[in-house]
DNA sequence: CATATATATGTGAGCGTTTACTCACTTTTG
DNA sequence: CAAAAGTGAGTAAACGCTCACATATATATG
């Protein structure tokens, strides 16, 4: 069901001091926000001390963009995988929501840190390159833009039907987070893929 | 075009101390975060002093409530003014883009500053009665709520349509945010209009 | 194998800085 | 001239981070 070896420890093995204090820390950001957690809350969450943070982690800004770029990058690398694995949109379309609901149900915390963090750490240009090629929203426009191609669908703003189709999703996603709804994801897969494919083909 | 008399002060009268301030947090705030701004750079970029900034708001927290809830309720009144002009789906939810894509265009801050801090505040249940009942979450379900009754939509989940429809506007918005859309939302309305209309009657 | 040595990992009291907020005082307003 | 509005140096507390020390683990030596 997941292709992740082990998606608790975030980064690091399960049960290393190192993967307790990013789950800690995680779960923390991903309800408060980073700026309203202290290190000393990550280490008691932890069971460990506060110096030992900074064995694993030069800062507590390092320890949060780790966890963004985990999430960013586990986000796009499985949309990409989803997307290779079909050769039309329509299945390409239901991989790749799948992909979404499935990290989301699987760990919520990372989902969530990413939804409350992303405009924390993307519009910043000044980042080696990982985020504009590695990003969710690159993946899934360059999937959009070769359905273009293809003629399978309708020509248009590819950024702009990106970030609709992408709407479609996280933003039932934030709703979740709000205590609005209920369910998990997945229990709302076809309604979101339906709506996916009719923004797409509009 | 606005209907509002100012909304460069946004809460109280252009020109006026409070005013000021609240447009210099507006401004820092929409494009930092809260937490990363100081009251020092409120005062520098308003022009006044720090203590100022006391005389009018109880705390710099109280300061970026007060700009949530004036968004917050904007858009809610904006959305229920706009649905109550017309009686069909179609009609309402154009007025209802529009008013999006006008409050964004003219003051990008304040529409900005509402995408960026909307997870800080809307969570919390322990708040009067304001966001729940005066949220444009829920005037938007109301909508689709009443044009199920009048049998114009498909039934089904209205929190799931409302945040799918939603989602279609505030993701793209959140993209120029991030600047991968770098024109005005209104450039982009009937393409949004389309999508949110396919998204309530699929 | 026992012992010595080095390296990595963990601890938590304490330090320095940042920052929201106050207050005694000045200026403006009605 | 009283009340309201504005000033900015000062204060207290919070918090990220360090460091001297302790402990565990790995490596080397006779």
């Amino acid at each position: 069901m997941n292709e992740h070896e082990n998606t608790r420890g975030v980064t690091a093995a399960d049960g290393t001091t190192k993967a307790r204090i990013e789950r800690a820390a995680l779960n923390l950001f991903a309800e408060r926000g980073v700026d309203a957690v202290t290190t000393r809350e990550i280490a008691a969450q932890s069971g460990i001390s506060e110096g030992a943070i900074y064995r694993h982690f030069s800062s507590k800004e390092a320890l949060a963009q780790t966890l963004f770029e985990t999430i960013h990058k586990r986000l796009s690398t499985d949309i990409r995988d989803a997307a290779a694995r079909h050769d039309k949109i329509d299945q390409q379309a239901e991989a790749v929501v799948n992909a979404y609901c499935n990290i989301a149900d699987d760990d919520w915390s990372l989902f969530a840190y990413h939804l409350i963090t992303t405009h924390r750490y993307l519009p910043s240009p000044d980042r080696p390159e990982t985020s504009e090629n590695d990003s969710p929203v690159a993946a899934v426009e360059s999937l959009i833009e070769k359905a273009m191609a293809r003629g399978e669908l309708p020509a248009g703003d590819v950024a702009l039907k990106a970030a609709m189709a992408l709407g479609a999703v996280l933003q039932p996603a934030l709703h979740k987070f709000y205590g609005r709804i209920p369910e998990t994801l997945t229990a709302h897969q076809p309604a979101l893929l339906r709506a996916v494919l009719v923004i797409l083909k509009s």
